[in-house]
DNA sequence: GATGAATGAGGCTTCATTCAT
DNA sequence: GATGAATGAAGCCTCATTCAT
């Protein structure tokens, strides 16, 4: 806000990149891909509609560099916080840091699950390596569990990791979807329910199954 | 199917109607419900724009019709399969049922898993009634086990339903999106995974957890 | 309503005729020529969007015959009552006719005033002899008193024609435009000025001028 | 018209604003509102389809604003031209002066005089002040005529000055339409009547009426 | 004659992208 | 680098008209 655009100096580049993204992040969530609009993305970040185009190569490019920002935050995140837990604990620490996530930047959580699906319509060319990332560090922490003699072997890590994550993915939607308003100030909080709660839900689940333990 | 297009009499009316559906069904599932054109869904169904109109009131309502039929589809498949179940195999039978469709109607999978998703955004006022009658029969189905006590009950049935459903949607996602091809012939359906065996992995998953029982 | 159109006999074709420009006498005085449908001109007459092709030629067409039927009635009228009356007498006679038919038949009144104008745009082809006739009988009537001495002759009669028109139908329009609502019962005619007073005045103006008389 | 266009600076907005204004009376003064196509409008402008939209909400704006636009000139001229007479006079000069514009800007006076009341009827809503304007100045002058026992009182000025609107505009009509050609050079003026003497009739009617004074 | 489902040309409008300043 | 006015391709949808029944 206060930054004057023609002061020398590097940071400012790297701010407006960021600004446009954050922008992105927020009429993306609120809109979708599909229905945001570029010069909506421009006013929203306060720069110029054409300023966009010197950062990002066009609308796709912006939504795919706004993932894997993203993407590479969650992953970042889930990395350091996995490594301060015993292997033991892991896969409880991935669930609740994901949930927590979602809980705490709905509209990052918006993006990577809502669009990340639209998305992958016109996107299969675009790898996307961040996700494959996310999806190979939880797998490993399910093949360390099977290796440790924790977990059954049964189900191959990939697919268990895949599972898990469209169980997380449809919990942070109906979440997400759950509150129609767009306040994310503390006392609008009270949601339909609790991710929080969900949360060992989604554990109980994914540990013990649903079936009775006699 | 069985129907001849050249019968006299008013069948000719839901014909087309149906299909111009089933001309929407490829479309979306190809290409997406924003990236797909009326003109083309006209041309695949072999009528005119202006016929479209005459059975559906806009692109959107074309999309959730679409959707209703559908899940109207899913939904009586699985309650006329449940029907032929004893409770205690219910669960596992909703697994493999709903993931035999995938299978057998990719494209109408496509349409429910991926547009389903992104146009939660846009039909957020859209109640999606099928939807809710999908989730209900599932939570049905785990509530019922539980009152059995063959289920666990300390997961709300309700969530629990919810969890099943994004394990499902992820490995129907996983798996329509790990073909490339169309081609749906049979000699193409080794595609990465076998969603059969997933249907297995799903069902254990969701039984038993993926900790280690003694 | 009640007459069967399978009935024999020639009145039904003639009715329906009439049926489709009574309608359309509505609807276009409703919306507008442009604004108005073929298809709903056809439902408020009761008969097939097709069969209005079986009398009349196009859309346009049938606002040209709704001219021709409707300025007929008005020529007619107008031939039959100045009969009736003494060439001393005509001109206000013409005057009070006119703006009675107006008051009696809004309808028509709002498609031959407002409708005509728009219409001469596309309609320059269109000779519009009706209008011509009752033209050359207004200047009939003027032409008469200046023969007879008893109006000034400075002004040539088909001049002064066309300027009485002019007035008449800016009174007709603003009359017609006065009130919103459709409501033509008696109660409701207490539009925002008397048209019959206003007929005095108009022929007040035409024949004595503004100017004071010492 | 002496603003370079080449010019820099902010006189391109309003510049182009105004060509839009320009060729869209031409185009509807042409073919009428409804049969214009905006593309046409643009071409004629000189400026992309799109452009047009920057400047105007839609199709129905730009007619409105083009009234509005010429309406203000209309009344901006009147104003000054009926300051610098006396009050004696100014009924004529008005009259005058109105047809005088009719004559030097056919098109501006085609779209006010035919369009106007078409569009009275998508436009009952817009109120359309200019006009109202007009009408009240025009009131004015009856009024102060009839306050300095010039005019005659009897008939309402609010309703003279309709009245005689409707005579100033039936007579622009005629003019208007009595020549197909659109050609506006010096040499095609001889149309089927001259206006200008069309005024003085106007003016000797209004005045001192059709009746012969002895 | 009557029907009304079907047609398909064409218009208004949107919006991602460019480029002169 | 930054701007934002301008572009123009392209899509959704309407609706007058036709024609098989």
């Amino acid at each position: 806000m206060t930054v004057h655009s023609s002061e020398p100096g590097r940071a400012g580049a790297g701010d407006k990149r960021d600004r446009i993204l954050d922008a992105a992040e927020r009429i993306f969530a609120e809109h979708g891909f599909f229905a945001s609009r570029v010069a909506e993305i421009a006013r929203e970040a306060g720069v110029a509609d054409g300023t966009i185009y010197l950062y990002f190569k066009n609308k796709d490019d912006l939504l795919i560099s706004l993932f894997e920002s993203r993407m590479e935050r969650v992953n970042d995140l889930l990395a350091r916080t996995l490594a301060q837990h015993e292997p033991v604990d892991r896969l409880k620490v991935f669930i609740h840091t994901y949930l927590g996530l979602v809980r705490d930047q709905p509209a990052a959580a918006e993006v990577l699950t809502v669009e990340l699906r639209q998305s992958s319509k016109f996107m299969k060319q675009y790898a996307n390596p961040r996700f494959g990332e996310f999806l190979r560090m939880l797998a490993g922490v399910v093949a360390d569990g099977q290796a440790a003699g924790q977990l059954d072997a049964t189900i191959p890590a990939p697919v268990a990791a895949r599972m898990i994550f469209g169980l997380l993915d449809e919990m942070a939607l109906a979440w997400l979807l759950s509150d129609k308003t767009t306040d994310t100030s503390p006392q609008s909080r009270d949601k339909k329910f609790d991710i929080v709660r969900a949360a060992d839900w989604v554990g109980a689940l994914i540990t013990q199954g649903l079936e009775r333990r006699s």
